[in-house]
DNA sequence: TATAATTAAATTGTATACAATCTAATTTGG
DNA sequence: CCAAATTAGATTGTATACAATTTAATTATA
């Protein structure tokens, strides 16, 4: 009894862990078609929004730091779909900007979020529900940061 | 207005992918203590619960292949947590039997569930709804495996 | 203004994840 | 019974993640 906050059961960090995995993992055929991984895929996709975006900036709004980033970006530019420049106004900074082969792969990409969506198959109340619950939660965590 | 559905904010894989993550990352200073790492942790979750569950079997519970495990068995077995041992009735399996100091941990983990979930400060019925989508999220996509 | 403090990326080291392949043990079907 | 198929783990290769440290550029301040 006294040890049953230590059942996996009981954990709410683990569904949600396993939820991650098994989704990302259900995005990789669709994925492997347009040569990018999830993460690489979620980074392409603040870019398709913004242009010239410096690396810090990015890992804001991914939740990824730039030990993740700098490799990560060094691909996606081997692949010719970003080019990494340094900012000349402040040289510390990295601007990332979306070649015309990184533009061109969003249409490929516009039917994926589809067809990952069918495998999750929830209605679109609990969808939304859980939607709005994940950013409450993350914004909780956000605020606890310096903790 | 055609590409909406290609922008972060509208994926719901993302927060998930962001949750888990982040949630993670706050178990990192308790976990430190006992030496453990989060997928360390699951694994002597299960652990504690099942004594001698083969490698396959806790690979389906954690939703993790031997890929994963068996690097992560052989750093438990080094730090004294577990046994590995091939099963003489079936010399395929592996049984993972827990050790005295494994069994120890236990308590000293004891407090940890309640310190993570301080700084998820979501209501009660918050987390019982967000607990009960993920697992439906997750036979969802168990059924939809073949596909 | 010279130095200290801060900031942005990059680097290093450790630990996952997982697809694909390999090996050895066991089970099945002819 | 024996070859083929299946199964469980281990291995290999690639790609994250992230803490901690380093480097270089910029800003703040004495």
């Amino acid at each position: 009894m006294e040890y049953d906050c230590l059942k996996l059961e009981n954990q709410l960090c683990f569904p949600l862990y396993v939820c991650s995995k098994e989704i990302v993992r259900r995005y990789k055929p669709f994925l492997d078609e347009l040569d990018l991984t999830y993460t690489q895929y979620i980074t392409m996709m603040v870019l398709w929004e913004i242009n010239n975006i410096n690396v810090k900036d990015l890992g804001n709004k991914l939740f990824l730091d730039s030990g993740t980033l700098t490799p990560l970006l060094k691909k996606l530019e081997s692949k010719g779909y970003i080019i990494r420049n340094r900012d000349s106004n402040d040289e510390r900074n990295v601007l990332i900007s979306i070649t015309k082969k990184g533009i061109e792969l969003k249409d490929k990409a516009l039917n994926i979020p589809q067809k990952v969506g069918k495998c999750i198959n929830l209605d679109e109340n609990e969808v939304k529900l859980l939607y709005k619950i994940l950013y409450e939660l993350i914004n909780n965590i956000k605020e606890n940061e310096n903790e």
